[in-house]
DNA sequence: TTTATTATGTTATACTATAACAATATAAAA
DNA sequence: TTTTATATTGTTATAGTATAACATAATAAA
């Protein structure tokens, strides 16, 4: 990922990410999913791949469309039957149910305002983040800082709202793009 | 509306308008739109009254129901020819554009992670306000208060984002549903 | 009254997401 | 290893949300 987003920032750009970096997150995942007992199949890593490659938030439909490329374009496996073929065809529910679990893993966020996807920028149990979305170049940047939880505890403190699932999305322009 | 929420507590219900209470939006609606030069016409009333009327967030197809409904019951015009009629038909894009006048005049809120809108508390010019969606009772609380501003000054200051939009919604169970 | 503008109606369609059930692949138990 | 159970993916169909594009009607301005 971008060199100048420290991990301990609590600030980050999701993007950006080198070819080294996309396979040492998917290193880490492939890891982090046996230490839980979870099955991370070829088709979810291929999604979360593509969806730590992309520039920008991702929507499932793309990703529909990029599996799709990807098995047209894979050479046919080589037995001599014609048994044993990946389906050539993907279908909303498929994407839909990786996400779902890579979503369930903490290895990517929902940005539900723009319906797409973004890598986690420090993949780890449940937390909450607020997400700055440049409406200009799409890029992402997830922070869980100071503002964050003191969102969350005035919610639950002093509101006493307990709180299940949190949306924190601003969209405007990123300082590299005023 | 309830009582136990004071205009100046910067957390408010946005449900349980009484009749009255609705009347008096109304009324405040129609004025503050004049004063903009802008229509308040009979669909954007009857669109702000069902939101308005509504004890929970509604969705635009709620109220193409309901605004079909409403024509169907209506008596037909009293004029001896059979112009100048309602139409009964309500196609999706008449109430969407009413639910954009609405934001736009600052008379509603959008609730972008249900796909459903609201009244706002305190209807006024653009501000940011941050939604407590209880998912057991229906009920939304709606607050502009301190970690809500903390957190666009943390975009706006300390990131340097300028936000143009903001979606801040955290879903769970009010203080009386847990 | 004419003209321009705004609002609404209308048709069609795009986009996003899930239900329900079938087939397959992996893991666990016998 | 074979059987059984579980988890994953495939497949078909459809639900739900939103907008484009153009026609008509109503209001405001000239």
């Amino acid at each position: 990922m971008s060199t100048h987003a420290s991990i301990c920032s609590h600030l980050h750009d999701v993007q950006d990410f080198t070819p080294f970096d996309v396979n040492q997150r998917l290193i880490a995942a492939k890891e982090q999913c046996r230490l839980n007992g979870a099955r991370f199949t070829v088709l979810r890593q291929q999604i979360y791949q593509l969806v730590l490659e992309a520039n920008k938030p991702v929507g499932a439909y793309d990703l529909i469309t990029q599996l799709q490329q990807m098995r047209l374009s894979e050479p046919e496996a080589a037995s001599s039957t014609s048994s044993n073929q990946t389906p050539k065809n993907v279908a909303p529910p498929t994407v839909y149910r990786s996400l779902e679990f890579l979503l369930s893993e903490g290895l990517i966020h929902q940005l539900t305002s723009i319906n797409a996807y973004v890598p986690c920028c420090h993949p780890r149990a449940q937390h909450t983040a607020a997400f700055l979305i440049c409406a200009q170049c799409q890029r992402v940047q997830e922070c869980s800082s100071v503002p964050v939880q003191e969102m969350m505890s005035f919610a639950e403190e002093d509101v006493g709202f307990l709180v299940e699932r949190s949306v924190i999305e601003l969209s405007g322009l990123c300082q590299a793009c005023q």
